[in-house]
RNA sequence: UGGGGUGUAGCCAAGCGGUAAGGCAGCGGGUUUUGAUCCCGUCAUGCGAAGGUUCGAAUCCUUCCACCCCAGCCA
């Protein structure tokens, strides 16, 4: 890569680059550490390229682990579609999957030596008592009354927790740290609690389970985890992740940096929230083509590349931003470009019989205009065919700059085919086209029409007779509003009764019978498309449009 | 009003004392059998504000302003 369009490093990427020249770090190990509590969304893929990409570039290692914590949230079906979605998008992790729960053993053994250490205790206090003890931002707390309980009684109290002699919410374990501290996660943070829960992981075995802040240093260090990347809201949380690393023999220290989340406009990235979408209905499922979801945005025909490509684009930074969803479009649109076959299907059809045909042809176009590549496909050219309704009108008024498709009496130049002139557009009784008579002009195809025709433009078609029927489905923005998700907002008001058009009776060039879900096809004149993998059948083929084609034009009118 | 963080164009984002990269969007033009792609051009006398240091400041200092995060037995 040259100088000049070579990018320049992140702050991350500079840490790990200085880090490796002091030999503070032999190898860089990063991890992604989803808790399998929902789907992952646009937001992990960011994190993910992030944590994936680093180790990728500097030759290290990423780890998969589950930050499976708390039993009451989690699902395997939410850590087996996490699993999907992480080696969808491209990556590989390092060994097997990790998770936090099959560490809890050695958790234990190091709450055990805080308790010896007289750095932890087991506290009584309720769920409001310690609320209040808490103090609040300007306001020290106060100690707890158990604070000062002596190793012998909190070993006892803790084995209690432990066995399953108190309730939930009875008692916690607690870092004796600083009540009096600025930073609120100090105020002797939570170590342990009771759930009497069955985890997806280990069953039976635990009624108590450690908290975020004492496993997620401890499990970075176990895994030599040495670059430990979370998002800006941790930042507060980095003195009490020291503390344990420094509290603790743990086998190595990691770091923890964070970075600004990724926030997009018009979309909605809170796993809660996504959640309700599912579970109210307002979409058909964590998968649904308009969900922010990776297996949303999967179903709906982005690509793995598009999204890597996105969130290389986009930067990672320590600046909270909102990242416009028109630069995640760009994205589809440019991979999509470039690797889809060209296909095409009218969407609202209205047939078009020429006059003069000759009988079926076979027309050859490239599936790629600039990709030579790609191959050619066939098209038969029949005497009925079909042409999108909007492609076509009566209204000879139009200027040519204005309207480039068919004029009743002008001609146009159907793709990769004839060039027809329209006749004659006949109605049924209300009024309705029903039918456009044609001529075609000979010698056209691959050839410019003889001096005095000017075809208008370029429009799709298909064979009436040799064609496939198949149900279009058109996304728009699940929400209108730009910041759903922002001030006291129910982002529930700002749903798009319009995100999902679903269109009947399209009408698609046979070489579509064959198309497969994970294969992108560009619509020619309407967008990027791929086949539904939830609603098609083999008897009817369903497509979801992923993008439209850019459109320049419409805006200006 | 405690602590932590962030302010460079409509949206992202480089910049690390030597005179504001790049991308998206926009605008203007060219090519084109997709109103797409592609190509060319254009787009911050300005870096949250005000002072100061310096030959020279987006970069250093001071003060101020705005916004985000933190008081779950969530992560």
């Amino acid at each position: 890569m040259s100088e000049a369009t070579s990018k320049p490093l992140n702050f991350l990427e500079q840490i790990v680059t200085q880090d490796l020249e002091s030999g503070k770090t032999q190898k860089v190990v990063t991890r992604f550490p989803p808790e399998p509590n929902g789907y992952l969304h646009i937001g992990h893929a960011k994190s993910i390229c992030l944590n994936f990409g680093l180790a990728q570039r500097f030759g290290g290692e990423c780890n998969l682990r589950f930050d499976d914590t708390n039993p009451a949230k989690e699902d395997l079906e939410y850590v087996e579609s996490i699993m999907d979605d992480v080696r969808w998008l491209g990556f590989e992790w390092s060994g097997e999957v990790r998770y936090a729960s099959s560490y809890f053993d050695q958790f234990y053994q190091w709450a055990l030596l805080l308790i010896k250490e007289g750095k932890a205790y087991v506290c009584h206090l309720n769920a409001d008592e310690t609320r209040e003890y808490r103090g609040w931002a300007t306001k020290p707390g106060k100690d707890s009354p158990y604070r000062d309980r002596s190793v012998e009684e909190n070993l006892a109290e803790f084995e209690k927790m432990r066995a399953g002699e108190y309730a939930e919410g009875d008692c916690v374990l607690r870092a004796k740290i600083d009540m009096a501290s600025p930073n609120m996660n100090m105020r002797d943070p939570m170590l342990y609690r009771i759930r009497k829960q069955s985890h997806h992981q280990t069953g039976d075995k635990w009624c108590i389970y450690p908290t975020y802040d004492f496993a997620h240093g401890q499990e970075d260090a176990i895994e030599g985890v040495t670059h430990s990347i979370c998002t800006l809201e941790f930042a507060d949380h980095r003195p009490l992740y020291e503390w344990f690393i420094e509290q603790l023999p743990v086998p190595a220290e990691p770091t923890q940096y964070e970075f600004a989340r990724l926030e997009l406009n018009y979309t909605v990235t809170s796993k809660r929230k996504l959640k309700q979408l599912v579970d109210e209905g307002h979409v058909d499922a964590w998968n649904d083509p308009r969900m922010p979801t990776i297996s949303g945005m999967r179903r709906r025909g982005y690509t793995p590349a598009s999204l890597r490509n996105f969130c290389e684009m986009i930067g990672v930074t320590k600046s909270g931003s909102t990242i416009d969803v028109g630069q995640l479009e760009f994205c589809v649109r440019n991979d999509l470009n470039d690797n889809a076959p060209r296909a095409m299907c009218v969407l609202d059809p209205v047939k078009v019989t020429i006059t003069n045909s000759k009988g079926t042809e076979t027309m050859v176009q490239p599936v790629h205009p600039n990709k030579e590549k790609f191959g050619e496909r066939q098209l038969p050219f029949t005497q009925e065919l079909y042409i999108d309704r909007a492609d076509f009108t009566e209204d000879t008024t139009l200027s040519r700059k204005k309207f480039k498709r068919l004029v009743l009496g002008e001609y146009v130049r159907l793709r990769g085919a004839y060039v027809i002139k329209a006749d004659e557009a006949v109605k049924d009784d209300s009024g309705n086209l029903i039918e456009i008579k044609a001529s075609l002009i000979d010698g056209t195809v691959g050839e410019n029409p003889p001096e005095g025709i000017r075809p208008r433009g370029v429009i799709h078609w298909v064979s009436a007779t040799d064609s496939i029927d198949c149900e279009v489905r058109l996304y728009d923005r699940l929400f209108s509003d730009e910041a759903p998700d922002s001030g006291d907002k129910n982002f529930l008001d700002a749903l798009n009764s319009e995100s999902l058009t679903i269109v009947q009776g399209c009408k698609a060039e046979v070489g579509l019978a064959n198309a497969s879900a994970e294969q992108s096809y560009q619509f020619e004149r309407e967008g990027y498309f791929c086949l539904d993998s939830k609603y098609s059948t083999t008897e009817k083929p369903v497509f979801n449009r992923t993008i439209g084609l850019k459109d320049n034009w419409a805006k200006k009118v």
